[in-house]
Order: C-alpha cells, then sequence, then structure tokens
DNA sequence: GTTCATTACGGATTCCGTAAGGATG
DNA sequence: CATCCTTACGGAATCCGTAATGAAC
C-alpha cells in the first residue's frame, strides 16, 4: 500500500469514479492511476470500485470505508507537513482563505492588510464562491479557512468560530421618500420594489424571516449576490436595496442614503469554519485573532478539542460577540 | 513522503532511537531505515530526531508531534487492510488475544474453543503478560484485545469493557482449623501465613485494601503471579491461598478446600480492553459477545464511539454484570 | 575497542509515460 | 464513433542489501 494509491483512489472517488478527469486534474497519465488502483486493489484482494465492463460505477462498500480512511490519512499526512513548515519557518507558509463577496469586499480587506504586514512571507490566496462552495472546498481541504454568514453548519467536519454580529441598513437614493419617515417600519419599505440578496446568500433567510413574521410579501424587484451590483439598480431607481450595513461606504456611496435597519431585522452572526482535523499553523491563529479579536489561539484550541457541536456552542455562549 | 518511513520513524522512536535494534525487530538493514530516515527530513526540511554526532539522543518537538501523527495514520493504514480482510472473507483472519495469567488458565478455555469451533478459519493466538505489559501490547497495535483486571485504565487509547464480577476464595488444605470456622472472617484468615497474588495482579489491591480496613497486618508468605503457583504451596502447607474463586477447579483440586470469601473483600471487575481508533471486524465482537454476553455488538460500538471515559463509565453503569 | 549511524555502490524492482487494444452507450 | 478503462512496453528513478567509513562512549 502506498500513499500515492490512497491518494488516487481519494480523488477518483471525489471526481465521479472518472480516472480520466482524475488523470488530469492530477496532471498525470490515466494508464497510471489506472493501474495504481488495480495494483491497490489486487494487494487488498477486493475491488473498491465497482465496475461495469471497464467503466468504474460505483463504490463498493468495502471502498466506500476505505475511501473515508484514505482520506483521513492524506489529512494527516498534509498535517505533517505543515508541522514540518510551522517549525522550519513560522513566518513562511501559504494561507488559503474562502469566502464570499460581502466578506472579501468589506469586512476582510483591513485584516488582510494587517496580516500582509505582519507576515510578508505568508502567500495568501482567496477563493470567492457561494458559502456552498466554500464551505465544501474548505472541508475537502482545498482551503485552510471559510469565512462566511450561511451553510457552514452543513458540513459536520467543520469547526464554526462566530466573528460578529451585523445587521442591515435600507440604501435609498437621496431624497428618496423614505428618508423622511420619522420610523422605519417593515410596513413601509415592502411598499417598494426590493433589491436584495438572493437566497442562500449573506444572510438573506433572516430578512424573508422578518417580512413573514410581519405577514408582509414585499415585491423583490431584484435578487443579486453582491452588495455593488444591488447598489448598482438602487442608483438606477429600480427599488430599495437592503444591504448589510458594513456594505455602505460613506465615501464612495455619497449618492445614497443608508437608513439604519437593525431594529427590523434580526442579527445575523459570520462565522469562520476550520476542519477540525487540520494542524492550525500560528499565523492562521494570528490571521483569526485578528479578524475577531475574541477568538485567541487558546479559545480556538479549545473549540477544536471539543467534538460535538452543542459544546462549541456553549462555549461562545458567554461571550459578546463584535457589533459591525 | 512515503508510508515506509513514516513506519520507520514510528519504530525507531519506540525502540529507544536505537536504528540498529529497529532495523533488526523489522528483519531489515540499518542502513536502509537511516537512509529513510534522512529522506524524510530532508524533503520535510526539518530533523525529527536530535542528534549528538552520528548518535539519535532525542525527538525534535516538531517529531515529537509527526511521529504521534505517524502512529495515528499507520493505524488507519491497518484499519484499511482490516477491512479488507473483512469483506474478502468474514470468517477468516487473525486474532490476537493479550491477558495475563488467570484469564488465560481458567476464564478463557470455554470461549476460546467455542470461538475456535465457531470460526475455523481464524488464527487465534494469545500472548501471556502482566497487566502492564499487556495493556501496552494492545495501546500500541501489537495485539487486538487485552484481558485483565488490573492497569487497563492507565492507557487513554483504549476503551475498557466491563466483562464480569469476582471474587476470591481462601485455600486451604483439608481438615485445615479454617474449614471449621463458622464464620470466615479476615481476623481468622490474618492468623496464618498468606500465598496470594503479587502486587499488580489480579486485584490484589482489593485485597490489600480489606485487611487495612480492619487495620489488619497479615504475614504474607509468598507471592505469585497465578493461582497454579499458589496452589503448590498451599499443598505444601506453606500457608492459606487467597485466590479468584474462578482459580478453584473441584475436579483437580480435591485435595484442597475452597472457602468462599466474597463477604470479606470488595468484587473485582475484569475487563476487556480495546484501541479505539481500531476497526473492529465481526469475529473479534462476536469474540467479546461469547466472553461477556451483555457486550452485543451494538453497546461496543456505541462505547467505542465515546471520546470520555466518564461517559463510557455511565453507559455501563445499569447493566448488571455477570459475576463469577 | 565496541557500538552505532552514515556514505558508497550495484542489482533488482518499481514507477510512469506513450502507444495500442477493447468495451460501452 | 466517441468516451473511457486496461494492457503492453521501455526508460528513469527508487529501493535495499552488502561493504566500507567515521564518530561517540
Amino acid at each position: 500500500m502506498k500513499l500515492q494509491q490512497l491518494h488516487y483512489i481519494w480523488e477518483v472517488a471525489h471526481h465521479d469514479l472518472n480516472v480520466s478527469a482524475t488523470a488530469e486534474s492530477l496532471f498525470t497519465s490515466q494508464p497510471g492511476i489506472s493501474k495504481q488502483i488495480r495494483l491497490l486493489e489486487s494487494e487488498l484482494g477486493i475491488p473498491i470500485f465497482a465496475r461495469n465492463g471497464k467503466q468504474l460505477t460505483e463504490l463498493t462498500p468495502a471502498g466506500e470505508l476505505i475511501v473515508r480512511l484514505a482520506g483521513e490519512i492524506l489529512t494527516k499526512v498534509d498535517n505533517i507537513r505543515r508541522i514540518a513548515e510551522e517549525y522550519r519557518d513560522e513566518k513562511c507558509g501559504t494561507l488559503s482563505i474562502a469566502t464570499t463577496h460581502t466578506q472579501a469586499r468589506y469586512a476582510l480587506p483591513p485584516v488582510v492588510q494587517a496580516f500582509m504586514r505582519q507576515y510578508p512571507r505568508v502567500t495568501l490566496t482567496m477563493h470567492q464562491g457561494t458559502p456552498m462552495q466554500i464551505s465544501e472546498l474548505v472541508s475537502r481541504g482545498g482551503a485552510d479557512l471559510a469565512i462566511a454568514t450561511e451553510a457552514l453548519e452543513l458540513f459536520d467536519n467543520l469547526v464554526m468560530l462566530p466573528c460578529y454580529r451585523w445587521n442591515r441598513c435600507i440604501l435609498v437614493p437621496r431624497d428618496h421618500p423614505l428618508t423622511h419617515e420619522p420610523q422605519l417600519t417593515l410596513q413601509a419599505i415592502s411598499e417598494y420594489p426590493l433589491i436584495t440578496y438572493v437566497f442562500g446568500f449573506t444572510g438573506r433567510s433572516k430578512l424573508d424571516e422578518a417580512f413573514a413574521r410581519e405577514r408582509l410579501q414585499p415585491k423583490v424587484a431584484l435578487t443579486a449576490v453582491d452588495a455593488d451590483v444591488i447598489k448598482t439598480y438602487v442608483r438606477l431607481g429600480l427599488g430599495v436595496g437592503i444591504v448589510a450595513k458594513m456594505a455602505y461606504d460613506p465615501r464612495t456611496d455619497q449618492d445614497l442614503v443608508a437608513l439604519d435597519a437593525s431594529h427590523l431585522f434580526r442579527d445575523s452572526v459570520t462565522k469562520i469554519g476550520l476542519r477540525r482535523d487540520m494542524f492550525v499553523r500560528g499565523f492562521i491563529y494570528d490571521f483569526i485573532a485578528q479578524f475577531a479579536p475574541h477568538l485567541t489561539r487558546e479559545v480556538v484550541e479549545q473549540a477544536l478539542k471539543l467534538r460535538d457541536r452543542h459544546e462549541i456552542d456553549a462555549l461562545f455562549s458567554d461571550i459578546e460577540l463584535p457589533v459591525h
């Protein structure tokens, strides 16, 4: 049995059992993979993949178990490499962050800038995607940190660390009737066509919930995945924007008015997700603490040790989160 | 990085950092190991072992972490092999039991016999040793099951499954004065020189405890690790034997009298210890259930899932153990 | 002087890519 | 016929054992 073989079966299992596609993604030849898989199967004496003729059709029951173990082994092998990097030079390495537009555009820039100043020799890479995509990416080991408000709880090998609470504001052009309302209400807002996030993004669910609670059915004129697009259409007069408060930039958005809407919607919480079984390098702890000061190394280590999601929730229940 | 290399560093770390001795135990050449270690170290870019000249003196801090991970990886690799065996032929394989004299001689024979009849193609191996030795053996993966009354709790990667309660009897030659006592007391026993187990064996601690509680200081004439030796010296008239009740065999020990002493000492509990992270084959579950009927596959699986020793204790707290 | 680890070297094995072959839909 | 896995083959790299070298107690 070789690590290479375990790597191959894992990759093939995660490429729809398509050996050719796997070979391409690994920049190697297809017969090479095929051969190593056969070798492993013959060493173990059982098939890992069920075949219809020559096509791989599915994992055998044993294969399921073996591929899962292979994944765990490869994670640990990766951890050995990380440990070596850490001890070789604690200020040098790679940090890979997967996040959504909202975080990347509004919450992360100052943190990233400070981090890059502190660790100039760490190569930082950012991957933007849907909450679902980034959760999966981190869950599979394709990135180190997931930063998002939604979907992280769907992967049970991710530990979620709550970072900060935030709420929304209403974006309207200057002199819009809503700016004259003494007290903003959902009722008043729902008179206008809305422009906001698509479902599954940036706390959209909390938003629907609020309208539903008051039995309002606002007309949603347009949904977008990011606040910049929303602003664009608010400027065109298509409707009233509802975005995260931190997405309003007083400097560049002078032509728009942001009306605080914290009293209308429930707070959302942005979280960092990281794999429970990953070795966490020192600078990653630093990055996390920079993003959310209450997430000190000790707190994160403790959270990583806990097995149960409820225990982790309990750990954070008495911590006051910063509000953005 | 290769599995072989991880194997080598793990073995060297567990052979007092002696490469030559490791090579011998692995039936390979010493330069081969040496070279693979250097290769791994240069691939990782850090030393795993600290050297004084050419001698390996200790693990580096990174080495500590890496060797631990290597051990976990090797366990999982082993589990893959076990899974393959299980799916190849569930009635064929190897079961390796580490246990003490008392269990091997008195408790296990009927279970082993029944097991061998049920699984004629499973190669069964038994290793006898001190409780400490067998715990360590299983903890390191050198055997599948540890069966003992003592010391299992010292290794935190072992899950302990309580099997049965037992107590002691007093062994004396026929017509010994103690046989005429209407009610056996510690006071009465302590009038005579005692012959019993050495410390650390077969519930010896519970025995000392009982005498101490009554502030008695009996004279211990001889200590042995097994009941057969104890019986031999009881026959020679050296003193009064105290052994586990199950060690008295009415057929072969007709020249001795066993006086029940359950009311004098606290029950001891014999346990099975197995590694938490080991893949458990079907026939191992069967063996366990045969030895302790309340330890069904479901119960054992549940116990293996629990992380915390207290939770495991709680799991068994409301199960009535068989008494031998 | 004994015990140990490292370096040097040569034969056997393994790995991996290209090219050809065969099955499926 | 297009896709995809398997088999065949040859050059390169790796592994592993023996022998020789060198450092430490």
